[in-house]
DNA sequence: TATCTAGGTGATACTGTGTCTCATATGGAT
DNA sequence: ATCCATATGAGACACAGTATCACCTAGATA
C-alpha cells in the first residue's frame, strides 16, 4: 500500500507537489486526496464519486474527475485498465513502477521493473522500434489471497 | 502487420475458428473482418463504425460491437489502451504476444515476450504474488517513423 | 430441396463515463 | 482588505457500450 497521500505529515508531499506546479490547495482536493488514500487497492471513478458524495456532500462530479486527472498528472494516482476493460485508478508514488493487481481482493502491489528495461531494449533492437513508453499491468493473486484458496 | 484476417485464403482461419466455437459465418461478420484487416494499426470502435457504415450501410451499431467482442474473444482482435486513456483495437494473431504501437503513424508491430516471463517470475517470487495474467503495451516510434524524424 | 430452429441481426432506447460551459466562489499574493 | 487567476458546482452535453426485442437466416437435418 502506498501512503504518499496520507493526511498528517504525508500530506506535505501533496501540498509541495501542488505548489510546485502552481496549483492551489483547496478543500475538494484535500478531500479527494483523503478518499484516495483511504481506499485499499484500485477503485473506479464511480466508487470514488460515491465516497466523495458521502464524505463531502455537494462536491461536484466534475471536480472529482478533474482532481483525479490532476493527481494522475502529478503521479499520485495512476490509471489502470482492468482485464475486463474497465478503467480504474490506483494510488501510487510518483516514480516509475508497475502494479500487480490481485484479481481476488483488488489490492495492488507496487513493483519496479528491474529486468523489464532489458527486455524492452531487446524488443526495440529486434524490431527497429524506438521505445519511448510502456505499460505493464500484472494480474494474479496476492500472497494473502493465494494462501486462502490454494 | 498481421494478416490473419485477410480475405481469400486467410479468411479460412476465421471461418475455422468461428466454426470450431459454434459461431455462424454471417455477412456482417465477414464485412467487419474485412474492415479490420484493411485497417493499418490500431483503430477505435468509432472509426470502425464509420468504415462499416460506408462499406455496408445498414449494418447495426450493436452488431459491430458484438462482432468486435467476438473476434476479441477468439483472439483475432485485441483491445489496447492508448496512453491518453482511449480504448482502441488492433488486429492480431491468436497467440500470446504484445503490441508495440507507433505513436506517430499508429501502426502496431507484434512482439513476443521472450524474457518477460523471467521478469514476471522474479516479480512473483519477490512479492509473493502468483501471476496469472499480464498486459504489456509498448509505445514509441516504428523504424519508418524514427527514420523520418530522427 | 424444403423445413426448422438456435443463433444472429438491426432498430431503438437506455446506462454510465467523462467533458464542456459558465456563472459563482475562493486561495493566496500583494 | 483587495484583487484576480484559478477552482468549483450545476447542469447540459457527447459518446461508448449494452439491453431489449421482434424479425431474420445459416446451416443442420430429413
Ligand atoms: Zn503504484
Ligand atoms: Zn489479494
Ligand atoms: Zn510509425
Ligand atoms: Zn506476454
Amino acid at each position: 500500500m502506498s501512503t504518499y497521500l496520507d493526511t498528517g505529515r504525508g500530506a506535505n508531499r501533496l501540498v509541495a507537489s501542488l505548489d510546485a506546479a502552481g496549483h492551489r490547495l483547496t478543500g475538494p482536493r484535500l478531500a479527494v486526496a483523503e478518499l484516495v488514500a483511504a481506499r485499499e487497492g484500485h477503485f473506479t471513478a464511480a466508487e470514488l464519486l460515491v465516497d466523495a458524495d458521502r464524505a463531502q456532500p455537494g462536491i461536484g462530479r466534475a471536480t472529482v474527475f478533474r482532481t483525479l486527472d490532476l493527481f494522475t498528472s502529478l503521479g499520485f494516482v495512476e490509471r489502470v485498465d482492468l482485464p475486463g476493460g474497465d478503467h480504474a485508478y490506483v494510488a501510487c508514488d510518483p516514480v516509475h513502477h508497475h502494479h500487480a493487481i490481485c484479481t481476488s481482493c483488488g489490492r495492488s502491489t507496487d513493483v519496479d521493473d528491474v529486468g523489464l528495461g532489458n527486455v524492452l531494449a531487446a524488443i526495440g533492437r529486434r524490431s527497429g522500434f524506438s521505445v519511448t513508453a510502456h505499460r505493464l499491468e500484472i494480474f494474479g493473486l496476492c500472497s494473502a489471497c493465494s494462501a486462502e484458496r490454494p
